[in-house]
DNA sequence: TGTTAGCACTCCACTCAAACGAGTGCTAAC
DNA sequence: GTTAGCACTCGTTTGAGTGGAGTGCTAACA
């Protein structure tokens, strides 16, 4: 048996139908309100066969159909179409307070919630594979020094370092100096404790206190850096009757509130090449708790290694379409926004 | 009609078996689970008036009462005893992982959550009225400068700073030097746009580009810190039948994803000097949306200004006495944590 | 005067069966 | 290949009936 162009056709009005109702489908409310001409009954048989072929499936006996994830998947790939949508609204709402990367992004991620009324994470961007741009030293009293570290991409961290023993500002010059020569270019996955065990030597330098503020140096590098996550719109979940009987809805929440979940996506599409965006459905999921559910990922690009992740959850019979595009010209946005900043 | 001390016992007998329970309590499982020795009949008259002073409340006649606000009031207020938990546990979660202040603050959370089975949220310690401790700007390349501002509690705020054309080492060893001496000691309220004005002027320089670099570290300053949010244990929601219902849930989730709510209870028990420790049941909450649950907030102060909130929230029929004693010795831990880093 | 036993009454929660209706599968006719 | 028709299935809704928990009141008791 075949995918027929007419079958298709069937696939696709179930398939739309379910997206607005969240009802299983019958076939009698197929035959009236498509331009297929078809009675309910021929309909019947085409479904029978779509049944079989795994495209959809019945709750029950003489229920209506529902789509499969198989079938959630055909419609993905080949019958949706792209529909081009108004987006003025992003844009305009994410020049507001743009002036600072977390504000943009908590922006992002509300933007998205309540344009598609599905839940929606964001990672911050991750400077995998960024290089050290500059380090610095200073002496805030005799106590303390503040080490500040600049990575390519201009994210900045830094730690305070207490003393024990007053350290002088030659020692301190020499020390910035040495550095900066010493690890400038190198990514932070390059420098390591016997990178700085080799600085500490060729400096020369053997006080105990020059070791305890290298050392702190190295810690305040080697340090996993957390990704900020972002949510916005978890409440979007109980929209869905599907999803929203608590025992569901309490795993999904927990899950969310987590915030894992996104990190391992992300992971999972490292590898596939395509347009940025993934659609996983159902147990395509790599995390087991979304089994219910679908997730639209999308990777998006800064430039210089400096990547993060949009995801969005929502029911199976998430609305695609709608879903993608967002996302699309959210990441047209986002590099613009920022490769100007 | 006055409370005598029968009434309190009943009071508290029903409080207490309500809290465990869920169910409304009648007369019977009171006159047979206490060591009152009342027939259920008299403690139905007693209840018929604390009813009347508005202490207990019956859903539908026939029924057996529950707790008002009122009731719960005078229970954490008068008859809740203090309980000397087992706290251990805490310390010793607390203990792991206490490199970072975010870390902890995290660890915190997630152990109330499930130490209480409550959802809590924690802000990171404020530094309203803090003093600068020292300002410190460097040249990261041709294009950039970094400016590093430490507090006293060593909060580190940065800001990059891009430049139209060069500057000199000269001028920013200049501007440092003015920066510190002029800055030192105040308060960031005491730092204000007029003020930083004063020191272009005072400074002689009147390069665009030292302007420009001046209303950057200004902004720096000026910005609305953020106060971080840590959540944890939403999920705990749908534990308790009366708050799951999707309706409920759902704007739960969406204040509790919202996080404004501790900022604002936070500015409420302001004010209020007691133990730190403030309960708010149902409708005395200044957030309407929690007037179906109680929330109990602690404040941790780790001195010197430094000061952060601590809320749980759950239903009216919370384990006061559990939840407050949590919340006390977390206080202590705090303290004894952060004042040894 | 406070306490208790007894009883009628109320109201919710639960069960069960019947009615309903949406939808299917099959067959026979076009 | 398409369609009309019909019997059948099965989940959902409705409404009546029942049991039980709990109350309020009254009358008797200490």
């Amino acid at each position: 048996m075949d995918l027929d162009e007419r079958k298709k056709k069937i696939l696709k009005a179930i398939i739309q139908t379910y997206l607005e109702t969240g009802e299983p489908v019958g076939s009698r409310t197929i035959s009236k309100y498509t331009d297929l001409n078809l009675s309910s009954a021929t309909i019947r048989n085409e479904m029978s066969d779509l049944e079989e072929m795994g495209y959809i499936l019945q709750p029950h006996t003489s229920a209506g159909r529902i789509p499969s994830d198989q079938g959630y998947r055909l419609y993905v790939d080949e019958l949706m179409q792209e529909k081009q949508q108004e987006v003025a609204e992003i844009k305009e709402m994410m020049i507001q307070k743009t002036d600072r990367m977390e504000q943009v992004l908590k922006q992002v991620v509300k933007v998205l919630a309540s344009n598609t009324n599905y839940a929606t994470m964001i990672t911050g961007p991750t400077y995998h594979g960024n290089k050290v741009k500059f380090i610095q030293l200073s002496k805030v009293n005799e106590e303390q020094i503040l080490a500040v570290i600049v990575v390519e991409g201009n994210l900045v961290k830094n730690q305070i370092i207490g003393l024990d023993e007053p350290i002088n500002d030659e020692t301190i010059l020499k020390l910035n100096l040495l550095l900066n020569t010493q690890l400038n270019g190198l990514t932070i996955e390059e420098i390591n404790l016997g990178m700085i065990a080799k600085i500490k030597e060729q400096a020369g330098i053997h006080s105990k206190m020059v070791t305890e503020v290298l050392d702190a140096v190295a810690k305040a590098i080697a340090v996993e850096e957390e990704v900020p996550v972002y949510t916005s719109g978890a409440n979007n979940i109980f929209r869905y009757p599907e999803l929203a009987d608590s025992a569901k809805a309490s795993e999904l929440i927990s899950a969310f509130e987590e915030k894992k979940l996104l990190t391992e996506m992300a992971k999972d599409s490292e590898g596939k090449e395509n347009t940025g965006i993934q659609v996983y459905i159902g147990s395509e999921s790599p995390v087991s708790t979304m089994k219910d559910c679908s997730v639209v990922t999308a990777t998006y690009d800064l430039g210089g290694g400096m990547r993060g992740t949009i995801g969005i959850i929502g029911p199976k019979r998430m609305d695609y379409e709608n879903v993608v595009d967002n996302l699309k010209t959210l990441k047209v946005q986002l590099d613009t926004i920022f490769k100007k900043t």
